[in-house]
Order: C-alpha cells, then sequence, then structure tokens
DNA sequence: TCCATATTTCCAGAAATATTGAAATATGGA
DNA sequence: TCCATATTTCAATATTTCTGGAAATATGGA
C-alpha cells in the first residue's frame, strides 16, 4: 500500500459523521445498509451524507451496491485490513517482541473489549 | 475509547509528514528518536516539525521526553492499540467470523507482509 | 553570567475540507 | 410516459488545518 492511499483512507475516518458511519457498517457486518436509512440513523441530510459515503469508498473503506433504488453500503474489511498493516509495518527494526505486537489490535470482538490498554 | 479521542488520533495520522514520522517511529521503536533528526530526516522545519509531534504527542500516538537538550519521541504503541480496536469494536453484530476477524491486522512484521489483501 | 544548541510558541496568510440548498440522475411501478 | 422514491452532483459559503518566519524558552558548558 502506498502512502497517499493510507492518507485518504485515514482521512475518510478523521470526521465524525464517516467515522460514525464506519463503525456502524462495521457493527452491521457484510448485510450492510441503504444510504438512506444510514443518514437518518445518523441525522444527516441525505446529500452531505451521501458526500462522506463517496470519500469514504474512494477510499476504499466501504463499498456501495445498488440493490433497486437504495444503495446499499457495507465495509470494506480487506481495505480496512491493509491500513492497519500499512501503519504497523516493520515496527522496531524487526523485533516485534519489542513493542508487545503479536495478535494486538483489531479484535472485532463482541461487545466486551479484551485487555483495555 | 471515546469517539472524540479516536477522531483526535485518525486526524493526527491524515497528514503526509505527521503519517511518515509516525511511520518512521514505529520502525525505530522503543528506543525513540530526538525531534531535530526527525525534522532532518523528512526535511521539514524544526518549528514545523514540532508542530506535527505536538498533535500526534496530544493524540496520545507518540511521546516525548526530554534528554538534556534533545527531546526523544517515541511511538505509544498502547495508544495506537487503543484506536485499533475502537475501529472495530463490536463488528459483524456478534460474528465477527462474518469478517474474517480474529488476528488480522496490526501484525507489525519484520519487513514481508502476511496475507496481502 | 554568557553563549551555543535544541525545541517550542506565536502569528498570519494559504490551502484544504465540511456543509447544504437546489438541481440532476437513477430506478420501479402504474 | 408520468410519477414517486432514492441517491448523487453542483456550487457557494463557512470552517478548519497547514506552514514557516520570528521570537521565546530550555539546557548544558565555559
Amino acid at each position: 500500500m502506498e502512502i497517499e492511499k493510507a492518507i485518504d483512507a485515514l482521512s475518510a475516518l478523521a470526521q465524525r459523521s464517516r467515522l460514525e458511519v464506519f463503525r456502524l457498517l462495521v457493527r452491521r457486518g457484510p448485510q450492510g445498509m441503504p444510504a438512506g436509512e444510514i443518514a437518518e440513523a445518523l441525522v444527516v441530510p441525505a446529500n452531505t451524507m451521501s458526500a462522506h459515503l463517496a470519500i469514504l469508498s474512494q477510499a476504499g473503506l466501504v463499498r456501495g451496491e445498488r440493490r433497486g433504488r437504495s444503495v446499499i453500503y457495507s465495509v470494506d474489511f480487506g481495505g480496512m485490513n491493509e491500513v492497519m498493516t500499512f501503519l504497523m509495518k516493520d515496527c522496531c527494526q524487526g523485533h516485534p517482541e519489542l513493542c508487545g505486537a503479536g495478535r494486538q489490535a483489531a479484535d472485532c470482538a463482541p461487545a466486551r473489549q479484551k485487555r483495555r490498554a
């Protein structure tokens, strides 16, 4: 992954409405959610939400698929994964044990969180 | 972690110089690097870099410790971890197997990356 | 104390981003 | 075709962020 792509993804997430959308879709999982419902759920005008969804989509973090009159958005877990990998790549000069890496982060856990830092 | 804190962290990383600093410090590991060397390495004026380091620091992603005349900056891996956890929390309505989660992302691997998405 | 080095703070102009009303486009059904 | 619904695009304004010169602060040594 090139740095420009990573910046796009991080910028996309660095805004309240978009971060909320992303997390909402993470919780939703593969089934996704239509644009209109998303806008309604987060109390944001449809056109504003459309702009936000376009940014997340362009960044490779979500995908939209038209189904009838609606467009169903869902998280692109692969894209998200690439970003996380990019951030932590080659840590500690090749000695990841120095920062306690291994299988930290991205637990994607049901409700309760493990190992609160 | 509250959403405001996550936005701070993501905003901090969503800028070229800061993302480069962060990755540089990730590679460095716990030994860190003085502010001046960082500025020099990335070819950015010292005062501009200072502003960037302050933002990363405020976001809980790096820490600065004064040593003599220098201030040594290093990554706060705990802070980074909190952000990643926040992003993927409660995915797929409690069925993380639906998105292939488990121990993905944040590999922090030496040079080669696993499972290129 | 005085000086050199290292870093940060202050400030202001330039650039990028967010927001939304209005208009345009896409789809399905009568 | 005409209409209602769903979403996106356009355009303009408001807000935030980035950047670096100049000045201030901090530290160590003579």
